[in-house]
DNA sequence: CTATTTCGTCATGGCGGTTTACAAATTAGT
DNA sequence: ACTAATTTGTAAACCGCCATGACGAAATAG
């Protein structure tokens, strides 16, 4: 009699759904969105020999995703070679659309996003939202919202999901704020208060961000560190092309990271954190500046300038970022690291410091550094993208909304 | 013209075969084999009505497995509920069998453990490893491994695979050595040097610790730090219950994390690093021992007399640990951190001193801290386990083989 | 102008799970 | 005891999905 002693599912198969023909067909569908997507026009053929599946396969595939609206016949090819020319294919222009929105400190933010990747709609207002209670945050961003729908609708498209990037941590459900330190909000469900209609994703900007740069980025490692500092700071894992979420949702909490164990108290209940050494507000102090609008652009300018205080305090910061960072370099491996966000504008000043700490510290070749070349914009379209590869992963669940 | 903007592939889809029927059939086929192994013995039908197919589908799959000498037939179920009895079906107990072996500083370790995870045959070798050159640690780990094999043919069993766990670093490919400090092992290939046949797999000991924790332990959480001491301090991570490697295979180096980052130096070009307070040599100088055999029984026995100076030095241990955590923690989120290999022995009087050093330094509640049950067993048993979750995982791959 | 190559489609077939039906083996009820 | 109800395992017919092979269409090469 044989004991029950395989107690795991097998790994990746956490939710797998019975594997029937169906599901077979759903996951090719998804083949065929995603290789034309990231490929560009493509006949038939090609796509057949680059998912390994026949030529007759992929037709009914895309007969199918074609009737859905989902791919567009742009015509006969150009050939260069011999043969008949394929018909390219291209992922629909006129078909859903990924609508993201972010809350930031001081501005709102929202985009629509069509299949091929380009912004097709946009709506930002500068609005200081520091303190400011949900319900005319998001009543705001509901305006800007409908503004952003009405235009895309005008050129065809529909919303086939509302993500939503926020400055704080959100909880697994991917409705609630739990909380928003720089808006002082705690436990809120924006669900009641946001446009009804499309499925609704929350997330952390920095978590956005991370996927905005993975899906966007010039180069697109699928093992990377994604470091960004809008609030406090923050990391995002990126493990094989797929976010680690963490058991509450709460991974990548950077910020409070120990980074000289005995060092000044934190908010946090610690001592030494990243965050008093790196953080937006330590180092405007260090500095000798006050904490006021565009801090960013401030530190930038006076480094810029040469002043010799703002410069030791960006040093020191990456000095303390890069500590931090070979524990978390040591704990991954990653392929690199991305500095992402408002680190983004500052980097040539914290970049000296951070590589050479992080390089006296590891073996071995060190880790690569880089700076995001999406600046500011990441979370935004690392939100409307999330819906849109939500799209292209199973296309057949959203060709009946249409 | 749609540009290719979605670059990357699908996440999880990396190595995705081309999703044919064949394809479709040996996940079926897995799914078949974990729920009979995971829930001990079944009828057809309850695994039908567990995987989601009918029952006609699972007898064909149970009929293929049985060809294959995968599963065995017990006979008829005795019923406590009304209708027709099932059939219990059981993992094949005289099929293949994971060989596991242990390459240890001072001893070698070889066990074949069956389709029902059962330990079959087993042999163990005490001898000083240390700074041995491979050739004859390897020769007698051979032989250990020829007189297993023996033992297990002789029950019937055949190999389906080899796995070695090493105190040290392991490249990609799963068969060099990158570097293990204790052993003196620099860049050995360990392939031409073990019994060709089966399938070799070598991997870090910690890693296979942590999968030991994942597949036989006592709670098994599928997201988790598991932290061991055997050389240096390793971690492994476990992210929904798969083995984070890193992108050079490196990821889980918790030893080299810095804890004072103006401590003393470290071999590894750092400054206070985790290994330096909480290493083996760190502890034993700090409560005043000389290094040699059984250090950890050592260190357990006085510390259990009460010796202050020990304690006292474990205490700082865990104390650093506990600092070293904080930062695992908020960057990865775990469900529980667990504690194996040789610090399970002296975890008594570590982890008060590191639990509330990370109770302290997290806000909310602090992650959970336990203590592996398995003890120094973990390793020999996750090699083993690991080539029967391969067995499990793609059992068409292995039925040709008979 | 013909041979060659490649593309897209159609008809056929094989494979895999489902549906439906049914016999076998047990319990529950009278 | 005997019947009704329930559950299991299997067999036959069916449907969906991809593969195979053949064909016409549309280009290039000679």
């Amino acid at each position: 009699m044989s004991a029950p002693l395989h107690r795991t599912r097998p790994a990746g198969q956490g939710r797998a759904l019975p594997d029937t023909q169906q599901g077979m067909r759903r996951r090719n569908l998804s083949r065929v969105m995603h290789t034309v997507g990231a490929e560009g026009p493509l006949s038939r053929a090609a796509v057949a020999s680059r998912i390994g599946l026949t030529r007759a396969a992929v037709s009914t595939l895309v007969d199918e995703l074609i009737r859905s609206g989902l791919l567009e016949e742009l015509g006969p090819e150009r050939p260069g070679r011999v043969g008949r020319p394929g018909s390219a294919l291209a992922v629909s222009g006129n078909g859903p659309a990924g609508i993201g929105a972010e809350v930031g400190v001081d501005h709102l933010a929202v985009c629509a996003v069509d299949l091929r990747g380009r912004v097709r709609a946009r709506a930002v207002r500068h609005v200081p939202n520091r303190d400011r209670s949900p319900e005319p945050v998001l009543g705001e961003l509901t305006a800007l919202i409908h503004r952003v729908l009405a235009e895309a609708e005008g050129e065809g498209l529909w919303p086939a999901g509302l993500a939503v990037a926020v400055p704080g941590l959100v909880a697994r459900d991917a409705r609630t704020v739990v909380r928003a330190p720089n808006l002082g909000w705690l436990d809120t469900d924006l669900g009641g208060l946001l446009p009804p209609g499309p499925p609704l994703t929350v997330a952390n900007e920095a978590n956005f961000g991370a996927l905005a740069e993975l899906w966007l980025g010039e180069e697109t490692p699928r093992d990377f560190l994604h470091v960004s500092a809008e609030i406090g700071i923050g990391a995002a894992v990126v493990v094989d092309g797929r976010l680690l979420h963490g058991n509450r949702g709460f991974a990548g909490e950077l910020g409070h990271v120990p980074v000289w164990p005995d060092g000044p108290a934190c908010a946090c209940g610690g001592r030494g954190c990243l965050e008093q050494y790196a953080g937006e507000e330590a180092v405007l102090r260090a500095a000798g500046l006050e904490p006021g609008e565009d801090r960013v652009g401030l530190l930038a300018g006076r480094a810029e300038q040469g002043d010799a205080e703002v410069r030791r305090a960006l040093h020191d910061a990456g000095t303390a970022l890069g500590i931090a960072l070979t524990g978390a370099v040591n704990l991954l491996d990653p392929q690199s690291v991305v500095l992402g966000g408002a680190l983004s504008g500052v980097a040539p000043w914290l970049l000296p410091s951070l590589r050479s700490e992080l390089a006296r510290r590891t073996t071995g070749p060190a880790c690569p550094v880089t700076v995001s070349a999406l600046g500011p914009e990441g979370p935004l379209l690392g939100a409307a993208h999330s819906v849109v590869r939500g799209v292209l992963d199973d296309p057949a669940a959203v060709a009946g909304r249409v």
